[in-house]
DNA sequence: CCTCAAATGCGAATCATTCGCATTTACACT
DNA sequence: AGTGTAAATGCGAATGATTCGCATTTGAGG
């Protein structure tokens, strides 16, 4: 009983076409002659993270930011400078989850990373 | 030009004997008898952050955490189901630091990494 | 003990996010 | 196609964490 809207149609979209994470607001702004509230679209935003589509986050102010769900999951470096994110096609704590699991007998299943620091143009400066 | 004042030295006090994490929440409840305000505290905790004594996350609904810096940083495995949280004695993204910086000529500063999943009791359930 | 910047208290403002409720819409079933 | 109904939306108000403005107090140095 999960509907096909406009709204979530638009939405999907916009993420199948972002090469970066979207906050509500980036979404608000993209859709804007859409007239699309910004209560539609957190809640949109939270059926889809309910369904595995897209992953939650929360950047260093403590604003939610949504990645749209590839087959496996990715992480990001964040340049603490201009703020530009690199998008990490590994995980580099795959390997460390056993490790995790056996030494704190601790089921892992999710771990979200931001690695800060300065991207090869700002460390130039 | 840092004063030691009251609230200064009761958060930090605070912090000394908490064994986990503490939002401005927590400190405002735990020094309630103490009459500070939260506006103190959030000034407070910003200060000491800028200063290098805790470093500042936030949790999964964006609420701001605070931890006291210790010699190394830390990591925090969180469960889910109870949110207990248990602190990793060790980095496991230490050995990848180097190899981000080479394969992106990024300079990794800081990191912030929350683990979620299962913890023993609950995944027994 | 004086001075002055730094720190605090208090309340109002801000900003992201959630909620309540009336209205609309997608979809299943005739 | 027509209808019923739960799901989705719009709108605005409410919430909750955090910040700000400004008047007052306080710590540290001379």
């Amino acid at each position: 009983m999960l509907k096909k809207t406009r709204t979530r149609e638009n939405i999907l979209e916009l993420f199948k076409n972002s090469p970066t994470p979207l906050t509500a607001n980036d979404i608000y702004e993209s859709l804007k002659d859409k007239n699309i509230t910004l209560s539609s679209i957190y809640r949109t935003l939270e059926t889809f993270s309910n369904q595995d589509l897209l992953i939650k986050d929360t950047d260093q102010k403590g604003i939610a930011i949504y990645t749209l769900k590839k087959d496996k999951h990715s992480h990001y470096l964040e340049c603490k400078n201009c703020h530009k994110k690199t998008q990490l096609d590994y995980c580099p704590y795959h390997k460390v989850n056993h490790k995790i699991n056996a030494e704190f007998d601790f089921l892992v299943d999710e771990h979200n990373v931001v690695i800060y620091g300065l991207c090869k143009d700002c460390n130039k400066k």
